[in-house]
DNA sequence: CATGAATGAGCGTTCATTCAT
DNA sequence: AATGAATGAACGCTCATTCAT
């Protein structure tokens, strides 16, 4: 921001380039094979540094994944967070702005969040340390509370489980997104993955507001049921 | 059952004890530590056998998780084909089914459910042999095949896409049952397992079906504003 | 010999054989995977018999080869020391009766010659048990003792060192033979293993003896050039 | 040779250095316990390295005997050629050039020697890596050659199986090396390796040759009976 | 900062040997 | 005698981590 930078500043940031570049190995490795799966070595290699140089960045090999793992969650709990603590805003805007933050997330970088969910999502609690663990749980936790106010506010069904709401809308993004993660959904473009998150949100809303229809509802369903073709997605013809 | 049973017989419930004894302890450690956070070592201490034994009936350790998976999947899908394949049964008849036949999978054994979650459904493909991956896809498939019929008869809303919705609905029992699996639910009673059942159920049906309300809405709204004690779950066997 | 046996040497004799079925089958695995290559278990199978068997027959698994070796060689000694002690033989016919007991030994079980060969003859001092690299040795030994004696009575030159005379007779046969065992002699059959027991036995009395031609010498080469069928060889029993 | 060495140079000479160390560790622990009575842990604490640095240099155990084998195969198999094709000498000359090569390599290096007796020229086919069985059969062949070619230079007696004689020099060697090697002469001083070589050589050279003595016969028998340092035999004084 | 050689604990697997039946 | 399940020490190999340069 300032016109000249101190030296300090100046290391840091060519230094934070090197380190950058091992933490995006990092991602791509364990994307590819796995925490477990992967050695030092192969995220050196793919960030073309040497062995010894992972271990001046990062303490070791489990920071390495926490820092993957705070790093990616971070942003994208700040955004959810955004998004939920919303004043003004419905809840059904908040429902698609979650699906939205999470669609966005893997568009922009679907190896990340293949990590965050392979390896922060699930995995024993045992082996975990906290901060995983928790980044995910966490996130359950914030939708829980949102949909605990809605229901003060009436937006929300009084009969349901707020927590269980919240598991069942984290639940269909995320195996939403496996669907495309792990190649089950052919179709992977991003008219593709639009499609799926307007009906994921959707789908959600329509099972746990109390009214019949959404108020996004209409153009919805005229979207999908006008044509065969897709007129509107333009892009790829 | 019957009074005398055959050598062959005797000798075989004796080893498959042996076998089965050891299949339980590794359910039980791999969930617990998960299955690279355990020890050949945990497994046969956990079995109360020598460490030689697991050798004795399993060729490795990766034989020993296949055959977790190979008997906890097996038993699961072959219920859910039943369900799915249920002549003269509704979709939503088929929908309740699927619940009802994960959700009493996780009352009967939630550690080796936790072992298929974490150690089946997710794990990044190159590691995976074969069987273990496609287990978990070929569930979603055969949601999405129900899903494709159902839309033929207008069962389901036909501008819905049927691997989508497939997705959402394991993805909603699947995040549920990890709700209780990873604590987020601090109640694991029975009764609060059935109540979540049937949230998951209903509002995924909410969410998908073409009608406002399902059958057996009327029902469950009452069920569940009047009482905690389930007078009409009945289901069960 | 004795018209009846006693209960004990009929029951000795069943034992022998399923002893002797345990031996053989050790001898043709060692042949084939030798010693360290091979697990008790490769024996009980190829005996037909179950794995513990072996261990009531013979304490463990290096007895088993000792019992190999010292059955397979005392014979072999044995027959040897009649050669060599034989009273009234000249060098030269010790020297070719030494590899007539090789070589038909070969011929007979040519599978126990090449354990012989391969585990006895040769390995580390340090893993050997006594008796087995001293048989090996003692041959040699006897070979010396015989050729000193033969310097004694001037049958063999005096310059010579008669442990090394040893040395080139056992090695000359010993190769010879592994030419065979590995392969390298395409020719296998009885008349080759005739002409080169023939071929090994002169070349060294020629090399070795005093005078300029043995006094077998004439007939060998006549045989040789003349016809294949060995009109001469007689001696074998 | 050079007052300064490039960097290259230098860092492959440090690195070639422990390396070697680790080779000239694993032939003596090889030589003195065999390579299946060795650990990899033995081969470190002789080289006086850590356990995981002989991985470092060689991908397994048997790479390490493989290495072994092929370092000091090669420079003796090529000495061999030299000697072997040399042109314009004689089959004497090449006959007594070989075991010169032979006897050569055990003065320097006699454990080395030892492995390549023990682990290479013998051992179950099955086991054997190819190079290694190889290595062996291949200068039997060589010399086998040789003799072929003496024979239609008049040198060799057209009656001898060349590939026989070419076992038999080879053994002859062999085992007299052998005698050194398992102790059974006693005396190992030079002299006493330079008689054997001698012995060797004429013996199987007047075995095989169409004349009655060779060339070098007369000097041979001269130097043996003149000598001062063992006038007769005479056991060791 | 950068490199990669060096270290050694950890773990999967084998297999000789024992033992209950 | 015969069987094969049970035992556990032994050992090869991996790989996270440290260290000298």
């Amino acid at each position: 921001m300032s016109q000249r930078q101190s030296k300090t500043e100046e290391a840091g940031s060519r230094e934070g380039e090197r380190r950058r570049t091992i933490l995006r190995a990092a991602i791509d490795v364990f994307a590819r094979k796995g925490y477990h799966g992967c050695r030092i070595a192969d995220v050196a290699r793919e960030a073309g540094v040497a062995y010894g140089l992972v271990y001046h960045y990062f303490k070791n090999k489990d920071e390495l994944l926490e820092t993957v793992v705070e790093t990616g969650w971070s942003g994208f709990i700040s955004r959810l967070r955004t998004v939920v603590e919303g004043e003004g805003s419905s809840l059904e805007q908040k429902v698609r702005g979650i699906a939205d933050v999470a669609f966005e997330a893997y568009r922009v970088d679907p190896r990340a969040v293949k990590v965050l969910i392979l390896e922060v999502a699930r995995s024993p609690a045992g082996t975990q340390i906290v901060s995983r663990q928790q980044a995910f749980l966490d996130t359950i936790r914030m939708a829980a509370d949102m949909f605990r106010s809605a229901q003060a506010t009436g937006e929300l069904r009084a009969d349901l489980d707020p927590m269980l709401c919240a598991s069942l809308l984290v639940g269909s993004i995320e195996l939403g997104l496996t669907a495309f993660v792990s190649g089950l959904m052919e179709d992977r473009s991003p008219e593709a993955l639009e499609r799926a998150k307007v009906q994921i949100a959707e789908s959600f809303l329509h099972g746990v507001l109390p009214g019949a229809a959404t108020s996004a509802e209409v153009s919805w369903k005229q979207e999908r049921s006008s044509s065969g073709t897709r007129p509107k997605a333009g892009k790829r013809s």
